[in-house]
DNA sequence: CGAAGACTTGGTCGCTTGTCCGAAAAGGGG
DNA sequence: CCCCTTTTCGGACAAGCGACCAAGTCTTCG
């Protein structure tokens, strides 16, 4: 075995193996996410994974939390879309949510991989259920909830349109998203996909009203 | 080791193994599922799980047939279902819509293992995509379509309404369902399961329009 | 300079996995 | 009754896994 690497302080060498444990993982599943693999991907020998981290364990929480990290980096990244096109009314709300969702399509195509493994972490966590751990999933989900969430009512306020029970549009539009992501990762059928879309962008806009002045 | 079981005919020693493999991997993952395993649940020794199956692969590629079938069947079973109750027109298909998804809905709160497994099925078909055994996700999704666009379709004809591209209509009625479905699966949230349901069902229902006589 | 501490190596341990095989045990037909 | 096929057993094997450690090497700082 030949080392490529240099000696390294223990925190930089914890954030080089754990970026090598992400793409293993994004790459080839939760499943191909193991210490040598890391160990050999970094080019360093087995010991020194196990010197950054204690367990195999604290590594795949880690590769989770990162994960689910780069959802919420995604949310601060649309802090700074500017979702105030002009007018006002159906219109212009149906064309601001269809922007942010053309935004967010171009993410998740650009990364199958990382979105797949989105859904991996999910069933890990559900299995997990039972005692430890509870729910990482629900991390995940929290972030994805806060970044709908999010784009829904600045799009609402900018457009002058609401929802009567906003959590229950949010939460839908997460599950039409979500449902239409994960068929396109099965068939890679770009043109089904878009028409999901448009079909949810239609239904959330048909069920909002002007906002009361 | 005690071996509880009598000797079998190899195709009925199949059956069983069989489905010991499957009620396994429903409550543990496709994880779980190894020959050890599904030996000791059978009460039968290594030897036999090798000399039914030649492979492992052998026996997930059945698993994963098995649950795709179960899922036909579930298909054949609406087709029992008794869809024309009475009146025409939107709040006719309402109602039928909301009854079928009614029933499905009872399926899978039933059996949540069950479905989880399909979302793992789909990951690991996803996973394995290059060369071999080209989407097994997509025989599933396949009968999943076809359940969805018979009960669509006879809901509209009993109410007399029809929607302009009917397979868009199937493949986001799809989405919505399985995101739903999984979002389900993770924080169990009854209530907010039924209210994205009716959120979809009134956006199936808005983008229908009686049928030309 | 030299000691203390941080980092790395290379190997071992015990465990689980899939795969394979020789021989024993049934069971039915001649 | 005995033979021949089918079925089952029990053990073995190599490979891969997480975990662990004693010794070595490098860096830093007194």
């Amino acid at each position: 075995m030949v080392y490529v690497s240099q000696r390294l302080p223990a925190d930089k060498r914890r954030a080089q193996l754990l970026d090598a444990a992400i793409r293993i993982t994004e790459e080839q599943g939760l499943g191909a996410l193991t210490i040598r693999a890391v160990a050999e991907r970094a080019g360093v020998s087995l010991g020194v994974v196990h010197y950054c981290f204690v367990d195999k364990d604290e590594l795949v929480d880690n590769v989770i939390g990162a994960a689910n990290e780069e959802l919420a980096a995604a949310t601060r990244a649309f802090l700074n879309l500017d979702l105030s096109s002009g007018g006002t009314g159906p219109a212009a709300l149906e064309e601001l949510v269809h922007e942010a969702l053309n935004l967010q399509w171009r993410v998740i195509s650009s990364s199958p991989d990382r979105q797949l493994l989105t859904y991996e972490i999910a069933a890990y966590s559900i299995r997990l259920r039972p005692p430890e751990k509870d729910n990482l999933a629900l991390d995940q989900y929290r972030g994805y909830d806060e970044l709908v969430e999010m784009v829904l009512r600045r799009a609402g306020e900018s457009a002058r349109m609401e929802w009567d029970d906003f959590p229950s549009i949010v939460r839908a539009t997460g599950a039409i998203l979500d449902g239409a992501v994960l068929r396109w990762l099965i068939d890679r059928d770009d043109a089904s996909f878009s028409r999901t879309i448009e079909f949810g962008i239609r239904a959330i806009v048909d069920s909002a009203r002007p906002t009361a002045v």
